[in-house]
Parts: structure tokens; sequence; C-alpha cells
RNA sequence: GCCGAAGUGGCGGAAUUGGCAGACGCACUUGACUCAAAAUCAAGCGUGGUUUACCCCACGUGCCGGUUCGACCCCGGCCUUCGGCACCA
């Protein structure tokens, strides 16, 4: 029984609320589909391969409404491509190790295998009541060692291609979560995930060297046109690429001297001082011995301090301060003596660590040196300006033409960069040099629930890898959780205590595990091929899918996930284990879902449970009403009156088509003797199946693709009101109306369509095709102005000549009244669309 | 501070190449059905003016200016909101 009738409290007999029964066809759906295991897909088939993926998610618990969107935005491109006869591949697993679970181990006592398992089994059941069309099959979850192996694997893959070292190095640490942090995961001077303020640390860590591959990272962003604009400008921002020269400033008396990194090496004879980072190794041996040499050490701990306390965004407003070390360097161009500072504001991440002052030409050093009543001198002349040291209140950035400058006086700075970068290398002074903001990604964390690093430290062999053959170093079971514990494999001596590889003496393991990220960074080619034990994956059914067609998720990954992976893949290309250099062609991210004007989320109590609108209308309509209210890219607003209203859709979606069953499984199919109103309903039908094809191919709009079908319901509706119907039309207008809504509601367009009479599921229907001869117009409305201001519509047939249009509509009153006591001086016609008359 | 995105009815949004501003949905109003309500169906729904009424007119896409026969769209200058980066030499 598919109508549920629900009688309501004192009611009389016609009294009831009618509505489709959503459970039980979902229910049966998705039992139907898993037992014919509908949504397999093999590698090879005589279809055209096509990827659509979507973000894998931590196992947290539940899926939450960004969830939901972000599967229902893939299944519509998933359902949409096969129909449109492409062998897709749409996988889905879990990015399961992290922290999360640790913490609930710490707090419930549950072991974090378990607790991600039972999360895992809760998710996969709500993605199922989702009703996407997963190759279940083909699941990975990267917490499983069959998946790990291949993580170790990759970290291995890494290490001999000499992508990975271990270094001390001030690094961000995390209180609360007791680890490390990469420089993408500090947000805003906390931690991504708990939001703590991160402290700088020196500690011994494991690195991917990413700034080799900086340039490849740069470059190949230009071939990502599928790209969203706004992401490739974020990873251009975040490797931070500056092109300019090194010059080596010497110390009298030395054999070494102080190399400056600058992008402005015309602004040389502009330089009065120099600046080292407070961590710079040379600071505290310059003033060794000196009466400044208390004061300096002094000064360095408070910009340690100040560094540790400081959140990064505030470190940009923090007062610049700075020490003179008393002693001095020699500018190379001019042979100056040039005082040596140290000062806060110079990082000792970037460049050299150390900093020429140009305060004429630099805001920075312009500020500093009216503090400390620094010497400024210009170095260029601004066209049509005269800079007076004295008088200036601010730098200023564009040179102009240089002064003061020796050689190079009256050159435009431009081409005195390039005579000046020649000059220096001439003379063995510096060398064009690049520099990056981009810094090598920390992979290790002190964590127990991620992926060991296969690393063994033997007395006598030193650092030996561990032979691939003997992955996977599992993570040990039987541990114990206690709150602040640090490196929790490392209270474990069964795990840390092992034989070296090489010589079979006694060895330590490594007890660091691996960043989640790295996890993350390849498992869309694990999809391809999921259960190989041989190897992570294989060429060819890696090369049978990859790239990505189409790759869905949220923008927070612009420089996480999506970097790495494109690092990942540039490695493995470059190691013959894949044929493309990036792995993603188009990318999709979707905006937030907003609920009163913030995003979801516990603290601000706004949080709308998938589960509730499932339970209340249906894994369809919440599809629906998520896909209509905002096109995909931009950020959603929760409306429950938006929900009603799109299960209100499919109720009359399904009353609409059960009620004409009968006239739709009649045979009678063909056009002959059609009159006017059966005409101008085909035309709308295929009007609506262009619209739609093209919103979801070209646009992804999906919001306007279904007020396109909605538009066609409506008027099939209209038509149905006439006495005379014309049986092949309103069936062609319903089997399409049913076609066209199936990617977005899969489980009702699915009975609907047996219910009239077919025996073969939708999805496997092709994709309705559009008949131009339907679209032929066969009157057409021409909007008439005067003077650019509409005033009246005028119908004409189709392929009437311009001159007949424009003479029905200078006759026309509207026209006639306006144009009146006015000379027309032109006529702008716009054939079969509209047609200005410009009076005076 | 720099970079990016966005500002359209009461609300979410549409207008794809410079050519009818407000599709579609929500909310609201009215009517039909009903003893009544819900559900459903039908009609209306930017603001102001005018009219008995049909109609008609003016204004209207954050603000100011420009280009054009014609601008939500292109150009110049602002304002606001959101996002990213943040002393990057």
């Amino acid at each position: 029984m598919l109508i549920e009738q629900c009688r309501l409290e004192g009611e009389g007999p016609l009294a009831r609320e009618e509505h489709y029964n959503f459970k039980e066809i979902e229910t049966k759906w998705q039992q139907v589909w898993e037992e014919r295991r509908s949504h397999r897909v093999e590698n090879k088939s005589d279809r055209p391969n096509y990827y659509v993926l979507e973000m894998f998610p931590y196992p947290s618990g539940a899926l939450h409404m960004g969830h939901i969107r972000n599967y229902s935005i893939g299944d519509v491109v998933a359902r949409f491509k096969t129909m449109r006869g492409f062998n897709v591949l749409h996988p889905m697993g879990w990015d399961a190790f992290g922290m999360p679970a640790e913490n609930a181990a710490i707090k419930h006592g549950t072991h974090p295998a378990e607790w991600t398992k039972q999360n895992i089994a809760k998710m996969r059941a709500q993605q199922k009541q989702l009703g996407t069309s997963y190759d279940w099959e083909r699941e990975v979850a990267t917490c499983l060692p069959d998946y790990y192996r291949w993580t170790e694997w990759m970290f291995l893959l890494m290490y001999k291609r000499g992508l990975a070292y271990k270094r001390k190095a001030p690094v961000n640490w995390c209180p609360s979560c007791q680890t490390v942090l990469a420089n993408e995961l500090v947000v805003e001077g906390g931690c991504w995930r708990c939001g703590s303020g991160v402290v700088k640390k020196e500690l011994e860590q494991r690195f991917f060297k990413i700034t080799d591959y900086a340039d490849r990272l740069l470059e190949d962003l230009s071939l990502l046109g599928g790209w969203p604009e706004r992401v490739r400008i974020m990873q251009e921002h975040w490797i931070g690429k500056s092109v300019g020269a090194e010059v080596t400033f010497s110390l009298p008396g030395q054999e070494r001297g102080i190399t400056v990194f600058t992008t402005r090496q015309d602004t040389l004879y502009g330089v009065t001082f120099m600046v080292l980072a407070a961590e710079h190794p040379l600071v505290l041996e310059l003033v060794k011995g000196s009466d400044r040499e208390a004061a300096v050490r002094e000064f360095v701990e408070k910009c340690r301090r100040q560094h540790e306390m400081a959140r990064p965004g505030e470190e940009a407003d923090q007062e610049k301060e700075g020490l003179d070390l008393g002693v001095h360097c020699i500018n190379p161009v001019n042979g100056e003596k040039v005082p040596i500072w140290v000062a806060n504001y110079v990082l000792m991440g970037y460049g050299t660590g150390a900093v020429k002052g140009v305060p004429a030409h630099d805001q920075r050093d312009f500020e500093f040196a009216r503090k400390y009543d620094l010497p400024v001198r210009v170095g260029g002349q601004p066209v049509g300006e005269v800079l007076d040291p004295d008088l200036m209140t601010e730098a200023v950035p564009a040179a102009g033409v240089l002064v003061n400058s020796g050689p190079f006086n009256g050159l435009e700075s431009e081409l005195a960069k390039d005579k000046i970068a020649d000059y220096l290398e001439a003379n063995g002074w510096g060398k064009r040099a690049v520099t990056y903001r981009l810094r090598d990604w920390l992979v290790s964390r002190q964590r127990y629930w991620g992926a060991p690093i296969p690393i063994d430290y033997c007395d006598s062999c030193g650092t030996v890898p561990v032979p691939e053959e003997d992955l996977p170093v599992m993570l040990p079971e039987n541990i114990k959780f206690d709150p602040g514990v640090v490196s929790p494999l490392a209270q474990i001596p069964e795990f840390v205590n092992t034989t070296c590889p090489q010589c079979g003496g006694p060895a330590r393991r490594e007890t660091d595990t691996m960043d989640t990220f790295i996890c993350s960074s390849w498992y869309y080619y694990r999809y391809t091929d999921p259960k190989n034990d041989q190897a992570p994956f294989s060429k060819e059914a890696v090369d049978s899918w990859l790239p990505v067609d189409q790759y869905i998720g949220g923008i927070e990954h612009a420089v996480l996930h999506l970097l790495y992976s494109r690092f990942f893949t540039k490695v493995l290309y470059d190691a013959g284990l894949v044929s493309n250099v990036e792995p993603f062609t188009n990318l999709l991210t979707q905006g937030m879902v907003i609920k009163d004007g913030a995003k979801m989320s516990k603290s601000k109590g706004n949080v709308v449970n998938p589960e509730e609108i499932f339970a209340k209308y249906g894994a369809d309509t919440a599809r629906l009403f998520i896909l209509f209210a905002a096109p995909p890219d931009k950020d959603l607003d929760w409306s429950d009156q938006g929900v009603e209203g799109a299960w209100r859709f499919l109720n009359r979606v399904w009353r609409l088509v059960m009620g004409n069953k009968t006239v739709v499984s009649s045979p009678a199919n063909e056009y002959s003797l059609l009159e006017r109103a059966d005409r101008d309903l085909r035309r709308k039908v295929h009007a609506t199946i262009k619209k739609v094809s093209e919103d979801i191919e070209e646009r992804f709009n999906f919001n306007t693709a279904i007020a396109a079908i909605m538009e066609m319901v409506n008027e099939i509706q209209r038509y149905l009101e006439n006495d005379r119907q014309h049986r092949g039309v309103v069936r062609e207008a319903l089997e399409t109306l049913l076609l066209l809504l199936a990617p977005f509601a899969p489980h009702i367009t699915e009975e609907l369509w047996y219910q009239i009479g077919h025996t073969d599921s939708i999805h496997r229907q092709s994709w309705p095709q559009w008949d131009d001869k339907a679209l032929a117009q066969e009157e057409i409305t021409i909007v008439v102005q005067v003077n650019g201001r509409l005033r009246d519509r005028l119908v004409v047939a189709a392929g009437s000549p311009p001159e007949e249009v424009e003479r029905l509509a200078l006759k026309l009153e509207k026209v006639q009244s306006q144009i009146e006591g006015k000379k027309v001086v032109k006529v702008i016609n716009v054939p079969g669309k509209l047609l200005n008359i410009v009076a005076k």
C-alpha cells in the first residue's frame, strides 16, 4: 500500500491526509539496489570511464548537513553521468585515523579502533539511507592494516626519493592535543582542531620536502582550469614565490658575511642599516665578549617569548623593536659601512633571516628607522616626484628612476633590478635567487591513532627503513590511554623494541605516527584497485580512471588536502607509478550550510540533524531541498519551510504520475494530429530537457535545473485540465519528468517508473535528448521599447521579416503615444527578440 | 594592510553573450472544498501614484559617476559584509 491515509481526530468520512509513503519506497529500493549490486563498477567497460569523487569523511559519529550536501551533489553528478552513457566510478571511504578517536578513548575508555568502527558502521548506514550510488565494494578505511600498509609504503617511497628527512626545528605545538602541527594546520594562531593557542617548540621532527616541488606545484596551477580561481589563487599565495637576489654583506676582518634575500636589489644603494632576526645564529656571535652582549641576550630572549605568545595575526601589529649590535658590515655595491641591528620584525623562517634596511622604499624599514633615528636615503625617484628624506612620512615602494645609485643612476627600477643582479653575479657579491613562503610539510605526530612511521633505529646501523616486505608495521592493540601522555607508542616496550632489519641486532622503532593528511593524499588512487595486496594500486587500474574528472568538497581544504594531494601525485608521477601530473581535473567547492545566519555547529545550537529530516520527509526530499535552495558553490540557508516546499513538490509529482498511470502505460505514442496545446506542452518538455541538461552538465546549477522541472510540472498540470488530452504527449511529458528528476530524487522516480509499467531501473535509462523540431517556435513575442524602455509586446509569426515587425510596432497604440511629437531617429532591431525605437 | 568573493522583493534565489528585472520556491493575502480545520486546488503578491474599474504612469538590482539605442551585467571611484593571508623582505 503506497498511499498512506492518515485519519485525523474528529474527522468526517472524506477527511484524510494523503501523501506518498517515502519510508516504504526508499527502504525498498535501497534494498533492491544493494541486492542487485546496481552500483558496482568495473575498471573496464565499453563505455567511457568517468570518475566522480567526494572528499571522504572523518568518521566522527554521524553525518551532518554539510556531508549530506556534499554527497547529494556528487550523487547527482554520478547518476547523471551514468544516464549520459559513462562508466562511472563513484566510491566512498573513511579518513579514519585521527585525534578524536584517541580523545574518545581517553574519555570513555573505548579503544580508538572500536570507536572508529562503530562510527563507520553508523555513517555508512546513513549514506545508504541517503540513497547515494556508491560502489561499496571499493570502500576503503585508512585505519585498516590493508590500507595503512600502503600508507607506510608511501612514506618509504618518499624516504627513498630523498623527500623524507628528520631535523630539529621550531615547530607548532598544540598543548591540548599534545602533538605538533603542520603550518597549514595553524588557523589564526590556534590549533585547527581544538582552537588552543599554538606555541613554538624546538623538536626533532620528520618532514616531507614539499618545497622541492614548489615550482611545479605553482606552475601546474595553470593546468587546473577546472578549479575555482580562488582556490588556485590561495595555493599560489600559500606557495608564495618571490623572485629576487641574494646579496652578501661582508663582515670586516672575517671570512664570512651576512646574506640577505631581496626582491628589490634596485634599492641596494638606499641601504642604511642591516637587520637580523632574533633567532639568527650570528646575532649572539657578533656581540660575544662585547659590552652589549648582556643587553642583546636579553633582547633575544624577549623576542623569543613574544614569538611564542603571539598569534601570527597579532605579530604584524606588534610595535617594532630593535637593538644596535654595535657592529658593521659592508654594502658590497658602494663599500659603505652599514650598522647591524637585531629586530623583532625580521622572521627567521623566511629568506635568510636577515634583511637589508631601506627605509625610503620599505614601510617596515621606514617605521624602524624613524623610531631609532636611522638615516633615510632615497635610492630612486618616482616619476613626477622628488622625495626629500627629511620630509617623508612613509616609505615609497615605487622606486621609479634610480638616484644615488652610482653607475645605475637614471635607470628605470625594473631594468635596474636586472642590471644590478648581473652586476652582483659578475662580482661574486650575490646571485639571482628565488624564495618560497611554502615550508616543508611536518608529517610526524606524537599520537597513537595514525599510521606508524616505518623506520627503525639501530645502534650500529643507525636509521634503517623497514623493508617493504615487512610492512605493515602494525599498531599494537593493547594500549592504555591516559590524558597528557605524549607519544603513547613509546610507552609500549613490545612495540618499541625490535630487531634491526639490517644486522639483526636490537633496534628501536620510531614511535611517532604520520599526519593523517598523508592517508588522504593518495586514497583516490586506492579506490581504483582497492583489494590489491601486491601494491598500493596497479598502474593499469589508475590509468583507466585518473585523473579524477570531478572532485567535490569543502573550500577549507584549499591549501591542505588539495595541495598535499597534488604533491603526492607529482611524486608518484616521478616514480613512474601514475601517468597523470595532477590528481583532480575539475573541482567543485561546495558552500557551507547556514542556519540563522551562522554555520551549523553544536556550539551555536543551530544544528539540523539529517536523521530527523530522513524520518519526517525522507531522503529524496532532503536531497531535493538541499540542491534547490542554492547553487552548490554558494552558502546554503537552511529553511524548515523550504524543506516543506520540496516535500510538497514530490507529492505533487507522485499524484500527477499516479493519477495518470493508465494514460502513461497505454501504448499510444505517436504525435500525429497534434493541436496547439499539445505542441505547446511538447515545446515545454523539450525546452526543459535542454535546460536541465545544460544546467547540470555545464554549470552545476542544480537549483535552476530543479526550478525548470517544477515549471514543467506546473505546465503539465495546466495541460491536463484541458478536455482534450493527447495520450502520447502526456506519456512523453511524464516519462521525461521522471527521467529528469531521477538524479535528484532517485527513490520516488524509480518507484514511479515501475508504476507506469517499466520493468528496468530508471537509473539505467539513457538521459532524454531534446528534439529541436519540438522546440521550434510558431509565434514569437517581440519586446517593443521606446528609448530603451519597455512599452508593449508584439506577437508575430516566427520568421516575420524585420521590416514587417518594425511596421507593426510603429503602429502600436502605446508606441504612438510615446513618440507623438517626436522624430524617430533610429530603430534597433534584434531579430526575434526586441525592437527599440529611438525618438527625440 | 594585501588578496579574493558577494551585495537584487518580507525570505532563499533567477536573469547563461549588454536586450522583458524578480523565474522557481518559501512566507503572506483572498477564494474554492469543508460544519470546521488540516491537506489540496485556484488567484494575487517590488515600491509609490492615479483610477469606480480595466488600465496607465513614475521609481526600482549597495552608493556616486561614465560608456551605450539599451546596463543587475561593461568602465572609473567609493561603502558594507564574508572568506583567505598577514611584518614574507
